[in-house]
RNA sequence: GCCUCCGUAGCUCAAAGGAUAGAGCACUGGUCUUCGGAACCAGGGAUACGGGUUCGAUUCCUGUCGGAGGCACCA
């Protein structure tokens, strides 16, 4: 009995005592639509009728006062439905706690960790694409965001129903590949991973950050990583060793982070594999003249009709950019998997590029374009400007989760400096990635992200920790329960009702909802508020309300089977986030 | 110059076109012989500015001011 669920209900009763009326839907500006009132004693749920006052040409009040005494509740098929009233020009209904408690909470219980979900996206599939790194360094903050955002989205997608598929592209092409490699060739002296102990991608890394201080004494480098992407794309056999060779260094770096942070995959695409449908693809468009080959032979095409600029789709010495294995990627996707919808996560820096790659790809004949979505993020800020690789300012993603891991394991000693180490290494891990994966996830993506490495990340207060927190203190409760197993039969919802239980009450029935309203949206933050929300809402009725000392053994199992179903939301709520609960923290 | 996004409390963020704009941090004061204090309660403090649409605007439109990103043969 969720909240949606009771809103299409009233809203039935609601539209048949009009139409009793003989009152004309067509007038109405807007759709009717049921809201949640300021506070509990004004109502459960409301409606404010101004709307349709205009259409009967009466005052809001009285259309509100007389709608309250004609509905008649009692003959919905619900018994939930106590009564109308009218507040001023809103008319206002009340549910009966009684019944409402029993319902949610066995419904909560008896779906456990599919509550929540519905089937809304009819297993339609939908094309998550995210992370996408290159090749040529390690992640730094920027991808992380990415990949929160990439893997809880296509979680809540998953969770109304859709058939989400997480595709990662890697850019292991390109011209920037070249420069890591060439500063490796010159200055590398045949190390390795191996011998300097250093993860695959920072290593690789060294040599692009290398590249971009050598060339700026000598910028005849520049020339020269532009040839070795020549000879790549025709596949000079010493080149390409050396390409796979510190590919798989990068890649092998990227899998430890991906292992760490709990991020994974459906499919892999290569842009070196996909580069080469996209030239063909070009070419075709050329002889079908949508595009054209200027006088130095590169291949460009002119979007200024759209009020975009021209475009070079491939260059005069026959290599590809950035956008010729994009073209290639979305053919490639729609043969592999014929998706309803195609997502990109990309940082909004990048907002122009889909604009041109889309354009093009209509251009191109390609079926679904209306179907492909960029879905941007901002980009993350730190006290010294924007994340830059090659400026200095990034802040490295293994570095930054190790540095969280280790407050937390000292938060933990702290409390208890008798557990395990292997215990508190695995507790520290999973709050400090709550407490990452929490804090770049409560920015509606748009938004920049302005991070203060000591202020950003803490345990307390709106943060992830403090989600997993409220989690604990249930498990705790719930495992000091009296011995005697508490069954349905036996328990009597009627007993519960102070306003701190009805507040979880309502919480609990919205939470469907909020998994629908943020998947739809994409955005992740509608469901980080909401499980803050529930935690405060539930901390407040710990302070206020003993469960295991209650008054009577009557209310301590009511109680216990409300928390119980809080608990289970807030583990179904982080972990849609990507986020892990902890039975002791 | 053109395009896009963003301006909400001292700081970092929320908010179906609706009733009294919510949180966290910081600050001040309180709760607790604790079902786990990574907690709870109380207090002060905000919609950049001007028009417009609407019964009603933080929200939609428009202008000004301020910030960010983009307008690559880099990805």
């Amino acid at each position: 009995m969720t909240t949606e669920i009771l809103q299409k209900h009233l809203l039935e009763a609601l539209k048949k005592a009009l139409t009793s009326l003989s009152f004309d839907f067509s007038l109405l500006k807007e759709d009717l639509k049921l809201e949640i009132p300021p506070n509990q004693e004004m109502g459960d749920f409301s409606i404010s009728c101004f709307g349709i006052a205009k259409v009967l040409k009466k005052a809001p009040t009285i259309v509100a006062q007389e709608l309250a005494s004609q509905l008649n509740l009692n003959k919905t098929k619900f018994s939930v439905f106590e009564q109308a009233k009218n507040i001023g020009p809103y008319l206002n209904f009340f549910i009966n706690k009684k019944i409402w408690f029993k319902a949610i909470c066995e419904e909560i219980l008896s779906k456990g960790n599919n509550f929540g979900f519905s089937n809304f996206g009819k297993n339609k599939k939908i094309l998550v694409e995210f992370s996408a790194p290159n090749t040529n360094k390690p992640q730094h903050l920027g991808h992380l965001r990415n990949n929160f955002l990439g893997q809880a989205t296509a979680n809540l997608l998953a969770a109304i129903g859709y058939k989400s598929i997480k595709i990662n592209l890697i850019n292991d092409r390109g011209i920037h590949i070249c420069k890591s490699m060439l500063a490796y060739k010159l200055w590398g002296e045949g190390k390795t991973p191996e011998s300097e102990k250093i993860k695959g991608d920072h290593f690789v890394g060294k040599y692009y950050v290398l590249f971009n201080t050598k060339v700026k004494e000598n910028p005849e480098l520049l020339n020269e990583a532009q040839k070795i992407l020549e000879q790549w794309e025709k596949g000079d056999s010493e080149i390409i060793a050396l390409w796979q060779q510190m590919n798989k260094w990068a890649l092998d770096g990227f899998y430890k982070t991906y292992e760490k942070i709990g991020i994974n995959f459906d499919k892999w695409y290569f842009e070196s594999d996909t580069y080469k449908l996209g030239k063909k693809i070009i070419l075709k468009a050329l002889r079908k003249k949508i595009c054209y080959r200027r006088e130095d032979k590169a291949i460009e095409i002119d979007l200024s009709k759209y009020n975009l600029d021209k475009k070079v789709l491939i260059r005069a010495d026959g290599t590809s950019v950035y956008v010729t294995q994009d073209v290639g990627l979305a053919f490639l996707k729609n043969r592999d998997f014929k998706p309803h919808k195609s997502i990109y996560v990309v940082a909004s820096e990048q907002k122009y590029h889909f604009q041109v790659l889309f354009k093009i790809l209509e251009l191109f004949g390609f079926k679904g374009v209306e179907n492909c979505y960029h879905l941007s993020y901002g980009l993350i800020f730190v006290p010294e400007g924007r994340l830059k690789s090659r400026e200095g300012t990034v802040v490295d993603a293994d570095d930054i989760i190790s540095e969280i891991e280790q407050l937390a394991k000292s938060e933990i000693m702290s409390s208890d400096p008798n557990i395990s180490p292997i215990e508190v290494s695995r507790r520290a891990e999973t709050i400090a990635l709550a407490a990452l994966k929490f804090f770049l996830l409560k920015f509606t993506p748009e938004q920049e992200v302005h991070f203060q490495p000591k202020e950003s990340i803490a345990f307390e207060g709106a943060t992830g920790p403090y989600v997993q927190y409220t989690y604990t203190r249930i498990q705790s409760i719930l495992e000091k329960k009296p011995a005697e197993e508490i069954t349905d039969k036996l328990i009597d919802y009627k007993i519960l009702g102070n306003p701190e239980e009805v507040a979880i009450l309502k919480l609990l029935a919205a939470f469907p909802g909020v998994i629908k309203e943020s998947a739809v949206s994409y955005n992740p933050t509608c469901l980080a508020t909401y499980l803050l929300k529930l935690s405060q809402t539930f901390n407040e009725f710990y302070h206020k309300h003993k469960v295991l000392k209650a008054e009577n053994q009557r209310l301590i199992k009511a109680r216990l089977v409300l928390i119980q179903a809080v608990a289970q939301v807030l583990k179904n709520g982080l972990n849609l986030m990507g986020i892990n609960v902890l039975e002791r923290m």
